[in-house]
DNA sequence: TTAATACCTAAACCTGACTTTAGGTCAAGG
DNA sequence: CCTTGACCTAAAGTCAGGTTTAGGTATTAA
């Protein structure tokens, strides 16, 4: 059992939002002894599960009906599968848009790159929109998604 | 030249965002024809990287940096080909986070997919915490933190 | 005994990124 | 001529997710 200042610590979570987490309602199950909360592994594994559902796009509102929907037991097990399926889904979807902001970033680099060596954007600037290097020019079309032309 | 009706409807993005951005300064050479916006090729490639950096973590308020930088030429190359470099730092280290993420969804996904199949969670918290089938287990450590122990 | 800590609440406040509202200009079509 | 549609501005409003403030309790340490 720990206390929120405890959990605070653990997690580098601020106090206050340790507290706000629990006024939303998503540790519908915690103790208190005499007024003071007591985070249990219960409670630490909670937060684990917020932080997930959270980084996977989830608002407070909609954790906090999945900790209600913990607390039917058995009767609501196709009910959480089913979020987690679909947070998988979010989750690898975010992903591929981030690769495809990284071939943008990449591709600056090498644009920043090559202009600092030549010491001015013309003769990029003559390379574009297709006569790129070949692995400049992937990322240049995955970040300005052009799809390779038909054969 | 594209009017900001046209523009909106081709990146599918409010007007009211748009002139928003402006306001904002993220378009600092954008022209106007008797007081209606100008959008041209500038903008739209100005737009783009608008999304990578706001993807990538960046404010408004930092994005119009950069613009005030490419305003300046060649002497800000350096200055900006340093911020694609931290935003790609910053973009690879978030995806990892979501790989983290995405372990503790599948965990969860078997979870429930076993919770459904034996009719209660018992059998699963039996294996807890390192008891799971391999390559679940891979998962719930990844999610939770655990490296693997000196030999 | 008093002063520092760690905890508590309710309610107000803050921030970023938009969106909405209210009121106005201007060109084209019926 | 007058209405419709696409544009414009400034300013107020919204929303999520916290954070801060103000005031209070309980335990411990000098």
């Amino acid at each position: 059992m720990y206390t929120i200042g405890q959990v605070s610590e653990m997690f580098n979570i601020p106090i206050s939002t340790l507290r706000y987490y629990d006024k939303e309602g998503l540790f519908p199950d915690m103790e208190r002894q005499s007024g003071i909360r007591k985070f249990s592994e219960q409670e630490i594994e909670a937060l684990r599960v917020i932080d997930c559902l959270k980084v996977s796009g989830l608002e407070i509102k909609e954790i906090k009906q999945f900790m209600e929907w913990t607390k039917e037991g058995s009767r609501t097990f196709a009910q959480r599968k089913q979020l987690f399926e679909t947070r998988k889904a979010a989750v690898e979807e975010e992903i591929s848009q981030l690769q495809k902001t990284l071939d943008m970033l990449k591709y600056k680099c090498w644009y920043y790159d090559t202009a600092i060596a030549d010491g001015s954007e013309e003769n990029i600037i003559a390379m574009l929109p297709d006569k790129l290097p070949p692995e400049i020019q992937k990322l240049y079309n995955s970040a300005h998604e052009i799809e390779k032309e038909a054969a």
